[in-house]
DNA sequence: TGTACATCAGTGAACGCGCGTTCACTGATGTAC
DNA sequence: TGTACATCAGTGAACGCGCGTTCACTGATGTAC
């Protein structure tokens, strides 16, 4: 791992760890194992530490290309819903913080390209799926697919922020949660059933 | 209004304003017209000013009880989605940078009673809602209440989220989005119906 | 009424500390001849 | 092969600044007699 590589990996558990306000130049290099002098080889100032971790070190939702025409529709969703609440816990103790410092929000928003994905790529990737589904008659055509997605992750979303305001590393009963959220969508398999029916 | 009320008002504005990085206490103090020294008369130190905004200047979203019973469910749901939405877009950048402070987090978690709310009640209040109309007999009884808020409530949530993060203060096409997400869930009416019959 | 003192909101100026940042330097490795 | 120099990753120690915080003070208002 080259000496850049190292410090943003140090920089980004630190921030996870400590949080953004405690991520000062001192703790990372410390964590990071060098001087601080060495921080500044490599990066601009400080700020420019914070990108890197923020554009290089933002763990990707992938698409789930290879769920697509497999199982049940429900059961893919459900088994979605499952790693995207993981992810969202993950990422968002970092992604949040950056709303303290708006010059930060800025420059990280500015930075972004179609392809580092920025926040909205989760939601574009179960909007993908479903999608995929119509095209296969698995989904009816006249469903709002933007709309679902932005309904399952947007609950998504909202569970992991409770999870890491209550100081949780993972959404409690995330199982539970994602089946009834499912099914409260109208998407039933045998294995995923509305509360009532099990 | 009291100086202490003038104080946190002062730093609500610094903190929304200039992000909660930036809100020393000689920026705090600029804000209120006063000297840096009355703050700590009224507060023991600068993280109890920060609690004390968050504590006694978070806006609440009431309970929509004067909607129960009245028009058709749908139309009431979209019309808490909106001003839902922009009681996020308003508090979401203050509270989401707390998560940037771990010990700020934990005091402010630790200073919650079961009335002050929390990050929880909005969807609570949804769930309410829609509790009540099931006793109405105007939404089904085997409705997973909770779910739907969940659904709801995470959506206005996360498109709060993108609009702050684009720099926004609204949700943009917030009504035509609320329509598309409530009747993806099901719920229709006259006026709120799903995108292909309109 | 005047006088002497108490109370209290508020302040100017200073404090030490930790922060981000820089600078002159070291020591190891590569390279030309 | 040895020698002289260049390159380069990395550092210790210091820097100035802005931060949170404190202290001795002021000046207005209240109050007892």
């Amino acid at each position: 791992m080259s000496t850049r590589e190292a410090i943003l990996t140090a920089a980004a558990n630190v921030i996870r760890e400590k949080g953004l306000a405690n991520a000062t130049t001192r703790e990372i290099a410390r964590e990071a194992g060098c001087s601080e002098a060495l921080l500044y080889k490599y990066f601009a100032d400080r700020e420019e530490i914070y990108l890197g971790v923020l554009r290089e070190r933002a763990t990707r939702f992938d698409d789930p290309d290879e769920l697509v025409g497999t199982r049940h529709v429900a059961d893919n969703l459900v088994d979605l819903c499952i790693p995207l609440m993981q992810f969202y816990v993950d990422s968002l103790p970092t992604t949040a913080s950056v709303f303290g410092s708006p010059e930060l929000l800025t420059a990280w928003r500015d930075g972004l390209t179609a392809k580092t994905g920025g926040p909205r790529s989760p939601v574009r990737s179960l909007e993908r799926y479903l999608d995929a589904e119509i095209t296969l008659g698995r989904v009816p055509r006249d469903v709002d697919t933007a709309a679902v997605a932005a309904l399952l992750c947007g609950a998504a979303f909202q569970a992991a922020y409770f999870a890491c305001f209550d100081g949780l590393d993972g959404v409690p009963d995330d199982e539970a949660l994602a089946v009834r959220m499912v099914t409260s969508l109208g998407y039933t398999s045998p294995s995923v059933q509305p509360l009532l029916l099990r």
